[in-house]
DNA sequence: AACATACTTTAGGTTTGCCAAAATTAATAT
DNA sequence: ATATTAATTTTGGCAAACCTAAAGTATGTT
């Protein structure tokens, strides 16, 4: 598989393609790509073995599939850790480099990396490294968009896309922070939140809220 | 530039680029290519400013083009040195790895493992990190089949080709270890040598004995 | 039931990096 | 000077990933 094909992979994963049926719409969004170079790959990939297809309804992950793609995430979480740990490299800067790294990282080497990490869980972003605690974090993680006023929630996981990072890196926020939700006000797109943790208010806009994974503290 | 437009320009310094005419068919058997390709890409690269080609006569890089495969080289053995002494991964099986990784180092995490590993001055296989050790190495060093009977000599690099580092594995002779020539034999392909580091003799192919560098002990 | 709209697919085309076969050039030997 | 040989270049073609424009489909609205 290519470095490209590996990406697309990765992307239905991360959409929910385990499960649910992702849209060529979506995908292409995400990997900023036309909507036909992505129906051209979808079936590609099915040929391959890795998706499941239906025309006009989207892909899905076959479990081979799915195997492949917690691989490719499995060594990007990893390099991201090294990257972040060893190397001192900024937090919003690392996921730009682990997309590359991912896809030149021979087992042995991606094996050898998590030793001598000594058995990091989670990416600085809070993604899961190992393969169960992966699906453990798809079930029971909800978007901070989704939970009900007056809950306590912990930040367990940012997704890491730049514009992103950068946001949670001037607001004083970080992964393992306490939230309460006071306010969600869809009219204006603003989520009220207070952070426990850094004892002090945090307001956020609905649409990046979604971006936020959080679980019951 | 491309990965594969980097890895013609690192054969190109590595077969001498810098200083003599390098022929397209030695870069073609180099990366295993056809020599029409070798044309072509070189004629590209000609337009980005990184080589000098004259017509049947081959190729010799510019300035730029020096200066960028001594890049991707330093970013090459770095990935080299951690990857055998943080992650414990053999000497011959590096160099396939970074072969890779070296496409995909931004200059910042260059930099960063740099300090992280200290300064290493060398990569497993005696290649010079530094570029003015490089270009040192490229002018004093000698192949062990250029030197005299008698000689004493230590061996300060091997060519990382995947055959080679088998080789060396195989029969006890590293890097540091001290050599002396005792006789060589055109005729049958033979150079005969007694490693006085290891107090063994060491004999091997004359063909063999171009990819190991020495200097004068 | 007909329409509008949003998404998907098809069709045709580009670029990069590769190839084999044939033509050309340079260098060497006679 | 001519012939042979080896390397190089030209030519024509292919596959992977991308694109735009146009045609087709599904779905919700009136
Ligand atoms: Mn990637
Ligand atoms: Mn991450
Ligand atoms: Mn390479
Ligand atoms: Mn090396």
């Amino acid at each position: 598989m290519s470095a490209t094909q590996e990406d697309y992979i990765k992307v239905l994963f991360e959409l929910g393609g385990k499960s649910r049926n992702v849209s060529n719409k979506s995908v292409a969004e995400r990997l900023e790509l036309s909507p036909p170079t992505v129906t051209e790959m979808m079936n590609i990939l099915v040929t391959a073995g890795y998706v499941e297809y239906v025309k006009y309804k989207g892909a899905s992950l076959t479990d081979s599939g799915t195997r492949y793609a917690k691989h490719i995430i499995r060594k990007h979480r990893l390099w991201e850790v090294f990257l972040v740990e060893k190397l001192g490299i900024s937090i919003d800067a690392v996921h730009r480099e682990a997309e590359l790294l991912e896809h030149v990282t021979g087992d042995d080497v991606a094996d050898k990396l998590e030793v001598f990490l000594d058995y990091p869980k989670f990416c600085p972003h809070g993604g899961a490294i190992d393969f169960d605690e992966m699906d453990r974090q798809e079930t029971e993680l909800k978007t901070l968009s989704e939970v009900e006023v007056g809950r306590t929630v912990k930040i367990s996981r940012i997704i890491d896309e730049e514009k992103l990072l950068m946001f949670f890196k001037t607001q004083k926020c970080d992964i393992g922070d306490i939230l309460v939700v006071e306010d969600v006000d869809e009219q204006i797109d603003l989520i009220t939140t207070y952070n426990k943790t850094k004892d002090q208010r945090l307001q956020l806009s609905l649409s990046i809220s979604k971006y936020l994974f959080v679980e019951t503290a």
